[in-house]
DNA sequence: TCAAAAATGAGTTGCGTACCTCAAAAATCG
DNA sequence: CGATTTTTGAGGTACGCAACTCATTTTTGA
C-alpha cells in the first residue's frame, strides 16, 4: 500500500542500481532504452516523486536573478518592487537572491543595453520590456546564453521569453468597456479616452478591447478621440480638463494607463464626479480614495503581489527544470469597487 | 560582503559551537539568556536564514492532512477537490499527503464527528465548516491534538481554529448588491434574492450585505423577502418561476449560493433574460455559459485553485512553524463577467 | 570468436540541518 | 571551599539525492 519512497527502492523494484535510476531520472546517456523504461515503470507505478528538498539540498546552488523595472514614480510598479521586498527572507532560505535594475524602458536602446549586461551574469531575468526588436535580440541573448526569462506587465511574444507574467491587455479592455457600458445605465452620450501613449503595448491593446465592446454592445455611447497624458498628471489633467470643457455630454472616462490624478483632479472640479463614470487601471493609495469617495467607479488591477511572486517562482521552476502550475501563474484581471477592495 | 551560508558561519561569528547555535535557534533550554543573544545578534548580523531544503529534509518528517468536504455535486466543492488533486506531484515531493472526507456539513453532529475522528491521526484538517457549538468543539478538541485546523470557505470564528482560507461573504454581498444597482441604470423595480438557506452562515452574510448596498445606495429598488431553495436545482426553479409569475417589476436578481441551474431555466424560459440583471456566484462550467450568453450579468467568485493552493500551503506553514505569507493566502473576491473570464 | 564499445553496478562524497549523546567547562550555591 | 547544577563543546548519525569514479558485465560488430 505504501509507496516506496526513495530511489533506492526504485532501484531494486527496477532491479537495476541505483547509478542506473539516476541516470535514468536525469537524462544520462549509456542507459539501453529497455532500461530506461523498466525504471520508469517503477516510477510510475508507484507514483515516485523525487524528494523536492533532498534534491533541492544536492544541487546547492544559489541562484541570482535580476528584475528590470522602469525608472520614476510609477506606482504601480513600485507596489512590485515592494512586494519583491517582502519575499526577501522566503528567497534567502531558498538561496535565491533578486536585484531590481531600474532603467528607462522607453527607450529601446537603454533597456536592451541593460538587458545584454546581464548576460551570463544571472540565472534569470524578469523585465518589464517594450516590444522592440533591439530589446527581442537582447531577450533572445539572455536565453541564448542560458538564463530564463519572463517577461512582466507587458510582453514581448515574438521573443524567445520563457514565460510572460501580466494580464491579457485586450480582456482587460474589453472588461472597461463592459463596465462603462453597463454603469452608464442605457443613457446615451459620449466617452472619453484618456491613454498614456498608444505606442505602449498595453496601452493600444486595452483601449482596442474597450472600443470593441462600446461598438459591438453599446451602441449608444461614442467614443472620442484617445488623449494621450503620457501617464503624467499634469498633462493628463490639462487634456481632462479640455475635454470636459468642449463635451458636455460625456458620461464614460476610461483612464488606460497612469496620470490619474490629474484625470480625477480635472474630473472632480468639474463638478461631475460621480455622475460621469469613471473606470480607471490598478489598485492604489489614489485609486483606493477615489473608489472609496465615489469619483472612481471601478478599477481594474492586476495583483502586483501576485505578479512578483509569479516572476520569481516561475523563474524558479524554469531554473529548475521543474513543472510550472499554470493555473496558479495565471494573472486574473481584476474588477475592484468599493465594496470589494482588498 | 557575502553573508555567511551555514549555521558553521553562525557559530563561528558569536564565538560558540554549532551545538549552541541549534539550541538557540530551537529555543532549546540550557543556554545563558547573554549567549542567545550573541547569536542572534550574529544571525541578525548576517540576515542569516536557514537552508529551507536542508531543514526540511533533516526533519525528513511526512504530513498527513485532510480535507472534510460537503458530499453531493456542489460544483464550487468539486473544483476545489478536483485542484486539490492537480496538486497531487507538488504534495508528493514534499511528502505530504491530503485526503478528502465528504460529509453532510448541514448535520453538525454528523460534521462534529468526523472531526472527532481525526484527532491524533492527522498533523492538519481543512475543514468547510459549519458554525455550531458542536462543530465549533470538534475543532477545538483537534487543535488541542496539536493539529493544525484551517477553516474553508465558511468560517468559525468562535473556534481555535488556525486560520480562516476564504472571502469576507458581507463584502461579497456588498459587491453583489452594487453591480446590481449600478447595472439597473437608475431604472425602479424590484430585485429578489435567492438563497440556499439563511441558516448558512456565509448565505446570510451575503444577504446582508446585499441588502446593506441597496437599502444604502439603490433606494429605487425595492427587495423582495428571500426565497430558500437550498441550492437545489428543482427547488430553485420552482421558487424562481413562482417570483417571476408573481412581479412583473423584477429588475433584478441575485442568487446567493447554487441551484443556479434552476434559477436560469426559469429565468430564460420566462423570456426576460437579459433583461433582468441577474447577479450569482462562482465560476462554473454553467455560470460561464450563462455569462457568455448573456443571461448572467456577473458572477461573485472565489478561486477555488487559489482556495485549495492556500489550504494546503498554509497548513504546511503552520506545521513547520513557518510564517504565512499573509497577502498571498488572502482570497479575494472576484467578479467575473463575459469579458475577463478566467 | 574476440576486441571494442556500450551498459551497468558499486561505491564515495557532499549538500546543511536536526537531533542526539557524552564529556568538559563554567557558574552557582551552601 | 567543595559539591552541585547549569551551560557549553565536540562529535556523530541521518535525511534523500546529485554527481562523480572506476571496475565489471553485457552487447555489438567485424
Amino acid at each position: 500500500m505504501n509507496a516506496p519512497l526513495t530511489l533506492r527502492d526504485i532501484a531494486r523494484q527496477a532491479g537495476v542500481s541505483l547509478a542506473t535510476v539516476d541516470r535514468v531520472l536525469h537524462n544520462r546517456p549509456g542507459v539501453r532504452p529497455d532500461t530506461v523504461r523498466r525504471v520508469k515503470d517503477a516510477m510510475a507505478r508507484s507514483a515516485f516523486q523525487p524528494h523536492a528538498a533532498a534534491s533541492e539540498l544536492a544541487r546547492a546552488r544559489s541562484r541570482r536573478f535580476a528584475f528590470v523595472m522602469p525608472l520614476g514614480g510609477n506606482p504601480f510598479m513600485q507596489q512590485i518592487q515592494a512586494h519583491l521586498g517582502e519575499l526577501a527572507n522566503w528567497m534567502a532560505a531558498r538561496r535565491l537572491t533578486a536585484d531590481v535594475v531600474t532603467t528607462d524602458v522607453f527607450d529601446p536602446a537603454v533597456l536592451a543595453g541593460k538587458l545584454e549586461d546581464l548576460v551570463g551574469r544571472v540565472d534569470g531575468v524578469a523585465v518589464v520590456a517594450l516590444d522592440h526588436p533591439s530589446v527581442r535580440a537582447a531577450i533572445n541573448d539572455l536565453v541564448e546564453s542560458g538564463a530564463k526569462v519572463v517577461t512582466l506587465v507587458s510582453d514581448v511574444p515574438s521573443s524567445r521569453r520563457h514565460h510572460y507574467v501580466g494580464i491579457d491587455n485586450i480582456a482587460a479592455g474589453r472588461t472597461a468597456g463592459a463596465l462603462v457600458g453597463r454603469f452608464a445605465g442605457g443613457k446615451t452620450g459620449r466617452v472619453a479616452i484618456m491613454a498614456g501613449s498608444q505606442g505602449l503595448r498595453d496601452h493600444a491593446e486595452r483601449i482596442f478591447g474597450f472600443s470593441q465592446v462600446l461598438a459591438a454592445e453599446f451602441r449608444q455611447l461614442e467614443v472620442l478621440p484617445v488623449a494621450e497624458g503620457h501617464d503624467a498628471d499634469d498633462r493628463s489633467e490639462h487634456l481632462m480638463r479640455k475635454l470636459l470643457a468642449e463635451h458636455h455630454d460625456i458620461i464614460g472616462l476610461y483612464n488606460v494607463g497612469a496620470g490619474t490624478a490629474g484625470v480625477a483632479k480635472a474630473l472632480t472640479e468639474s463638478g461631475r464626479a460621480g455622475d460621469i463614470v469613471f473606470v480607471g487601471h490598478d489598485v492604489t493609495a489614489l485609486t483606493r480614495k477615489l473608489l472609496l469617495s465615489g469619483v472612481m467607479h471601478a478599477a481594474i488591477s492586476q495583483n502586483p503581489g501576485h505578479e512578483a511572486r509569479s516572476a520569481v517562482r516561475v523563474l524558479l521552476a524554469l531554473a529548475r527544470g521543474e513543472p510550472i502550475l499554470s493555473e496558479q501563474e495565471a494573472i486574473r484581471i481584476d474588477i475592484v469597487m468599493r465594496d470589494n477592495l482588498p
